[in-house]
RNA sequence: GAUCUGGUAGCUCAGUUGGUAGAGCAUCUCCCUUUUAAGGAGAGGGUCCUGGGUUCGAGCCCCAGCCAGAUCACCA
């Protein structure tokens, strides 16, 4: 690891604290009994107070010194006085450890008195302090302007995310949509708690990856010697215990999806299910729009919110709009009482890429998310969605060919998808067959295995249910106006970083050659490189190690073949 | 997966036709006891993402790769 100028003068001030027996990282607690935010609400001259936080900006004049402290509630101003920290002859203790041997970034406790500036900020007097810890890596501080313009902003997604802690430390309108985000969860759980339904956790580890179409992610359980998949979806678990007798369940559901990262999709992302027992999707409805004029209050103060260009109101009730209604609205083309073959045409007319392997419904959806999706800005529910895309979801009372399902559209974007759950068991086996038939067919959205101990739980009943999902990651990006999931996920997933690696002298002669072939045969290779036998047999079990390189054996021989 | 854009000091960014690598902040030294983007004087700091190529000479041009972002494709 090669060191900044920065980071070694760090290192260099950290011995030096240590030689004047100060402790860099000392173990015992800090009093702490103020923070920032409640001395500035209960602002009183004089009194005194300890405070801890991180060391944020210095202005220092001589014998006396202005610095930010920064806690978790925010930053205050504490005032240095050489004369007042050593009121004796040694003033070591400002002129060394404050003024050279601290640094921005670092964490002190401050015992001080309060007063107010000549320019009217309110301080902390410092009476004494101590160093709580050592930051040796300078903070990437963003500086203001008097009009409020900022320098050296740190804004570089990719550092941002892979230091989230650094970007966290530094940019408070970051920390601020972490909070809106764990206002939303502790919202829901108020709403749902006060009417009685229960918090529930299910299974991660799924031998059948269910509830959901999608690519699932799988490991290995070697005990058991059977394959597992990180669950895509929990819904197949909460039913079962709706049939085991919990009028009411919900799970805030960490789901992992095998599939594309963009800026709407992270391979974990959490949802929220509740199911409820003898309601049905009308009764949802109703449920959802309440849910979510109490989130956006709780979250915003307000049950408006901007996203992008759009000002968006969470206020119930919400607009209803069948599917079909919403397709006949934007294309002016009626699918009711359609064959598949005139639905496909009327696709073809508009300009939708299809294909073979679409069904009826496939192509329906298609045509919605096509041509009306987008257009549905405020919060609005999409209603009687057809059969072949909602195996588990109750056919329609009035329709055959359709569910009662409807999914919550904001901003042309789905947040939230419902149904009267399916719960005739016998209907609920075929429509998985049907899933199954579509797999062959090549749907890969279609469901490929059949979970029998479901279908087994159905069997002893389960009374007419409804349930409802949101996606809590998109929900919170409408409610903080952040585009990226990435923004909204502490830490978003990306690829590794590339370790670099320090190889000596003959491993870098060994690589080059590899990079110029690979496999090649150990004994050529060997030839090629000139290494003498020792040399040759550390450079190659080097490599190994790193995971440069790996040896396999065939039947032709020995072959070194140069990883990733 | 495709296309475009970007990667230069701790941070934010300049860098002309290919000709000794720059600024502000931060850091270091000195001055400064109510400042707030404090101020004044001086100094140090670079794997120009990586590897090849062209060239007398590459941060800049060419090729390949890595990482990221945006757009698109994909996505219950």
């Amino acid at each position: 690891m090669q060191l900044s100028e920065q980071e070694l003068v760090r290192r260099e001030k950290l011995a030096s604290l240590k030689e004047m027996g100060i402790n860099p990282y000392p173990a015992d607690l800090y009093p702490v009994n103020e923070t920032s935010k409640t001395i500035k609400q209960d602002f009183e001259e004089g009194k005194k107070v300890v405070v801890a936080g991180r060391l944020m900006s210095r202005r220092i004049q001589g014998k006396a010194s202005f610095a930010e402290l920064q806690d978790s509630d925010g930053r205050i101003q504490v005032y240095f006085n050489r004369d007042e920290i050593c009121s004796g002859e040694d003033k070591t203790l400002y002129n060394d450890v404050y003024k050279k041997l601290l640094d921005i970034g670092d964490f002190i406790g401050i015992e001080g008195e309060l007063f107010t500036t000549n320019v009217g900020e309110k301080t902390i007097m410092v009476k004494n302090f101590s160093l709580l810890s050592k930051a040796l890596k300078p903070l990437p501080i963003p500086k203001k302007d008097k009009e409020g313009k900022e320098f050296d902003k740190f804004i570089d997604p990719e550092t941002r995310y892979r230091q989230r802690y650094a970007d966290l430390a530094v940019n408070p309108h970051v920390k601020e949509i972490f909070i809106k985000r764990s206002r939303l969860f502790t919202a829901m759980r108020e709403f749902f708690n006060s009417q009685g339904y229960f918090e529930v956790e299910t299974p991660i580890l799924q031998s059948i990856p269910g509830g959901a179409a999608a690519k699932p992610f799988v490991t290995h359980h070697n005990a058991l010697d059977i394959p597992l998949y990180l669950r895509i979806a929990n819904e197949l678990y909460l039913k079962r215990l709706i049939v085991g007798g919990f009028d009411g369940v919900y799970e805030f559901s960490k789901n992992f999806r095998n599939e594309g990262m963009d800026r709407t999709h992270n391979p974990e992302f959490t949802a929220m299910e509740i199911y409820v027992a003898y309601k049905d999707y009308n009764w949802m409805m109703n449920f959802t729009e309440n849910l979510l004029e109490h989130c956006a209050i709780a979250v915003n103060g307000t049950t408006k919110a901007t996203f992008k260009e759009h000002e968006i109101d969470f206020k119930a009730p919400y607009a209803r709009v069948t599917m079909t209604d919403a397709i006949k609205q934007f294309t002016d083309f009626d699918i009711t009482g359609k064959t598949e073959e005139e639905i496909r045409e009327a696709a073809k007319k508009m300009d939708i890429e299809i294909d073979d392997t679409m069904g009826k419904g496939k192509l329906i959806d298609e045509i919605f998310g096509e041509k009306c999706e987008p257009n549905f800005i405020q919060p609005t529910f999409i209603t009687d969605y057809p059969k072949e895309m909602s195996p588990l979801t109750k056919e329609h009372r009035d329709n055959p060919d359709l569910t009662e399902r409807f999914e919550l559209m904001v901003c042309g974007k789905e947040i939230a998808n419902a149904y009267s759950e399916l719960n005739d068991p016998i209907e609920q086996r075929a429509r998985f067959e049907d899933q199954l038939k579509l797999a062959k067919k090549g749907d890969e959205e279609a469901t490929g295995h059949i979970d029998q101990d479901f279908l087994r739980a159905l069997e002893y009943g389960m009374p007419p249910t409804s349930g409802l999902g949101i996606g809590m990651d998109r929900l919170i990006m409408f409610l903080t106006d952040n585009p990226s999931i990435q923004e909204v996920l502490f830490f978003p997933q990306m690829k590794p970083e590339a370790k670099k690696i320090d190889l000596k002298e003959e491993e870098k002669v060994l690589l080059d050659l590899l990079k110029t072939e690979s496999p090649q045969e150990l004994n050529d290779l060997k030839a090629k490189s000139g290494l003498s036998n020792k040399k040759w047999d550390k450079a190659l079990k080097g490599l190994r190690k790193h995971d440069l390189a790996t040896v396999n054996k065939t039947d032709e021989g020995l072959f070194v073949e140069k990883m990733q």
